[in-house]
DNA sequence: ATCATGCTTAGCCATATTGCTAACTATCAC
DNA sequence: GTGATAGTTAGCAATATGGCTAAGCATGAT
């Protein structure tokens, strides 16, 4: 039995936000600085960074300071998680899905009596 | 560009909660009336109904009633957006990384500056 | 040394989330 | 009707979330 997976918990989490997806998605074109995350959102630099701490504690972004620019970059596999839960529950469903459709069309055939 | 999904934004947020997963898990072994999926959760039912409409919202699963009793089923379909963001991600993640790569390799044969 | 840059921390505010209890409605069984 | 059953609604409390400003702290440029 699947344990609550905290790790996935907090994946889905940060990516519930639109803002951190945009994120995600201008990091895939390549590393890039907090103010540069900063501008295209139009938010200010704290939330930003909140934003960022999000990501990186659910494990999707990664992040390295030199001198006083930190840059942030994607880390590929940490969405692995989230595609497995994916299938595990696609494999799940479709297995049942005969059974739910009977059950759907006895509902319908005795439903309102 | 993509443009913000809310729809999208709903399912992961939908997802994000461990109680609201295991009754996805628990539906697929086939739709429930909403006492049974309280009973395993050791939640009150006004908690669960809360559980419930964000799950119906982000259109995980669909309900309904039929005399006193509510009946909740899967949506099958309902994690597609979810699995095509994913997959779009992948792809994006992916072509990054190759470039990367690449770069590598040419700095590599050209040697540290 | 001074100043600008880039990030960081602290703290405030509004709203959302997640749990609860209590009370209410609607059905089903007698 | 009476009462049990299944769900619903209303509202409370604690905490989390997402935005901000203001102030602080390094580092880089002059």
């Amino acid at each position: 039995m699947a344990k609550h997976d905290p790790q996935l918990s907090r994946l889905f989490h940060a990516l519930a936000d639109p803002t951190r997806r945009s994120i995600l998605t201008r990091l895939a074109e390549g590393a890039a600085r907090v103010t540069d995350l900063s501008e295209p959102t139009g938010l200010r630099l704290p939330t930003v960074m909140r934003h960022l701490a999000v990501l990186e504690e659910a494990g999707l972004i990664a992040s390295s300071k030199d001198g006083r620019v930190r840059t942030c970059a994607i880390v590929p596999e940490a969405l692995r998680p989230v595609r497995t839960w994916l299938d595990d529950q696609r494999a799940l469903w479709d297995s049942r899905l005969d059974r739910l459709e009977a059950m759907a069309m006895k509902a319908m055939k005795e439903g309102p009596r």
